[in-house]
DNA sequence: ACTAGGCAGA
């Protein structure tokens, strides 16, 4: 009620307001007007100095009532409010928040409004989304003023990092009627993908569909590649044709996207579908860019099919594409990692010839290829030559080096590279120490490993999943699947979000000590925290059920992987055929692997 | 809004 009155009498004409003022100027003995006058001309003027003298017998906060109520400049209220939250460190009730905010888009001041916003966000995030929605419905019931506010709220949370709230905020506007736009709904989308929060991604584009938000080329891109992302392709084909039903036109990027997202895919053949698309573009007239013919070179070099990627670049060529660094790079990673060094020589001059000149990822690629083929001693020459002919390291050269000797057993080199990063001021990363912990571990030093994690930490660094995925399974490999467990819980207290790995690494752990009781229970965890349970679950459960002889819920695994449409792979027949061999059973054709049931 | 390099699981 008296909100209500209120908020009438701030909006609906100043004269109202004058009139009242006139009213209590008449009737008390000290002149308010005149008292906000002056005030007002020292915001004007930026007397800050003697504006605090002057608040030594008012307080800022009936100041910034009296400001309201005698109708001032909103831009003067917003000086005043600026000024005396950052010098005085005030802080005012929301509404008051609110009311300038309305005051401001009475005035179109959209600009004003998005600063206010975004340092409202910055240093109030004590405020619930929730209570601005309340505030700002009982300030005004104008839905056009609250829709543009709320719009730049959603904006200010997300461009200070604090996507969820975003998110909360975008769903608060929908339960108050409140229409976004694009220019707030791209951003979000945009964030929620980085953060890896596909969910929420296709929540926010099912409501902006729901509640017609207009969509742009842009919008539709970004959920295709959250979709690609999250590894949801035929999701993603399925929003290219919501997109050209809706008369909105896939350009190069849309298709970039889509064609990067089965690159990403980590599946043999997984570019099969790029012919399919490169045709479709051209039928729509778009013609492929030198990114179209990078993510097309750098997926088939990584299905290994080193002759399309060859057939691709000699297309990008013809048609008269900028070939580039990266186009090249691509190249050189695709050649090294099947060993064929000698091809590389020439395509480097190539390289050079065209002028480019190589960078750090070429020389790594390089060095990677080596390391991948255990050839320790010529990486080790690579190394040498890019620290001393003038080239460049990175972290990730290093890395690589500390990696292939970690894994070559020769910890006393790998952790002398890592001592040297300083010297040549790289310092260490969180996959160094996480390579150096593989080492460790490999060597059954469990205890130097977690030390090493201690010292990430103790230097600033952060544990990451892989960090946790490594002592989890080194600690399972020992038999001490229980103390694994405490550091899956440890993940959750200190923020990380489990992987795949995580679980199916423990869950391995458990069956090899044959608790299977354990292990299911962790599948059902896992399931709950809304990680599926993928092909390598199922491989280690059922062959957990198979050494313990338990092949009817082996068997009953096996059929639950199959309809939900998960696909055996390798490992899978490795361990069936493995049990039937044991059973005496020859196992033929892949159709008859999965009839042993009933034999336990 | 889309492109290149290293580390972890059966």
């Amino acid at each position: 009620m008296l909100l209500n009155s209120l908020k009438r009498n701030f909006f609906h004409g100043k004269t109202f307001s004058r009139n009242k003022l006139d009213l209590r100027a008449f009737c008390s003995a000290d002149s308010i007007t005149q008292n906000t006058s002056t005030i007002e001309e020292l915001i004007r003027k930026q007397r800050w100095s003697k504006l605090r003298t002057h608040l030594k017998t008012t307080n800022p906060t009936s100041l910034l009532q009296q400001l309201f109520d005698s109708g001032a400049d909103p831009v003067l209220i917003l000086g005043f409010f600026n000024w005396s939250t950052r010098e005085l460190s005030m802080t005012y009730s929301l509404e008051f928040a609110c009311r300038l905010l309305h005051s401001l888009a009475n005035a179109k001041m959209y600009p004003k409004m998005r600063s206010f916003l975004h340092g409202f966000v910055k240093n109030g995030s004590f405020n619930s989304v929730s209570s601005i929605f309340h505030a700002l419905s009982l300030c005004s019931d104008s839905l056009c003023d609250n829709s543009i506010i709320a719009d730049m709220l959603v904006l200010a949370y997300v461009k200070n990092m604090k996507p969820r709230l975003g998110f909360e905020a975008f769903r608060r506007a929908g339960d108050y009627g409140l229409k976004l736009s694009v220019l707030s709904c791209n951003p979000l989308l945009n964030a929620l993908v980085k953060e890896s929060q596909s969910e929420s991604m296709e929540h926010v584009y099912k409501e902006m569909r729901k509640r017609r938000i207009e969509f742009d080329v842009i919008s539709f891109n970004i959920v295709i590649n959250g979709l690609c992302k999250a590894g949801k392709l035929n999701k993603a084909s399925d929003v290219m044709e919501d997109m050209k039903s809706l008369g909105v036109l896939p350009n190069v990027i849309t298709y970039n996207t889509l064609l990067d997202g089965y690159r990403k895919k980590a599946k043999i053949g997984k570019m099969y579908k790029a012919d399919a698309i490169m045709i479709e573009m051209a039928e729509s007239g778009i013609s492929p860019n030198e990114i179209t013919f990078n993510i097309l070179i750098d997926g088939f070099c990584k299905d290994g099919n080193i002759s399309a990627a060859m057939k691709a670049f000699e297309e990008m060529k013809s048609q008269g594409v900028k070939v580039d660094v990266i186009t090249y790079n691509s190249l050189t990673n695709g050649l090294c990692s099947c060993g064929r060094f000698d091809e590389v020589v020439g395509l480097h001059e190539q390289m050079l010839c065209s002028g480019l000149k190589p960078n750090a990822v070429t020389y790594n690629a390089l060095l990677n290829g080596y390391c991948k083929k255990k050839m320790v001693d010529q990486a080790r020459r690579l190394f040498d030559d890019i620290t001393n002919q003038g080239m460049i390291p990175t972290v990730v050269t290093y890395n690589t080096m500390i990696d292939v000797y970690c894994k070559d057993g020769r910890m006393e080199d790998a952790f002398m590279l890592r001592n040297s990063m300083l010297d040549k001021g790289l310092l260490p990363d969180i996959s160094t120490y996480n390579c150096l912990i593989t080492g460790l571990c490999r060597k059954g030093d469990f205890e130097g490993a977690k030390n090493l994690k201690n010292e990430l930490i103790n230097k600033g660094l952060r544990a990451d999943c892989v960090t946790y995925n490594i002592l989890i399974g080194a600690l399972c490999k020992k038999g001490e699947s229980k103390r694994a467990a405490k550091l899956l819980d440890e993940m959750f207290k200190v923020g990380l979000n489990p992987s795949h790995i995580t679980y199916n690494t423990l869950m391995d752990g458990y069956c090899k000590e044959g608790n299977l009781v354990a292990a299911l229970n962790l599948k059902t965890r896992m399931e709950k925290e809304k990680k599926l349970a993928n092909i390598v679950t199922y491989n280690v459960l059922i062959k957990g059920f198979c050494q313990k002889g338990k092949l009817k819920e082996a068997n009953g695994l096996l059929n639950e992987l199959l309809e939900k449409g998960l696909i055996p792979n390798q490992t899978t027949y490795e361990i069936v055929r493995g049990e039937m061999m044991e059973k005496g059973i020859i196992p033929d054709i892949e159709g008859h692997l999965f009839n042993f049931s009933g034999s336990s």
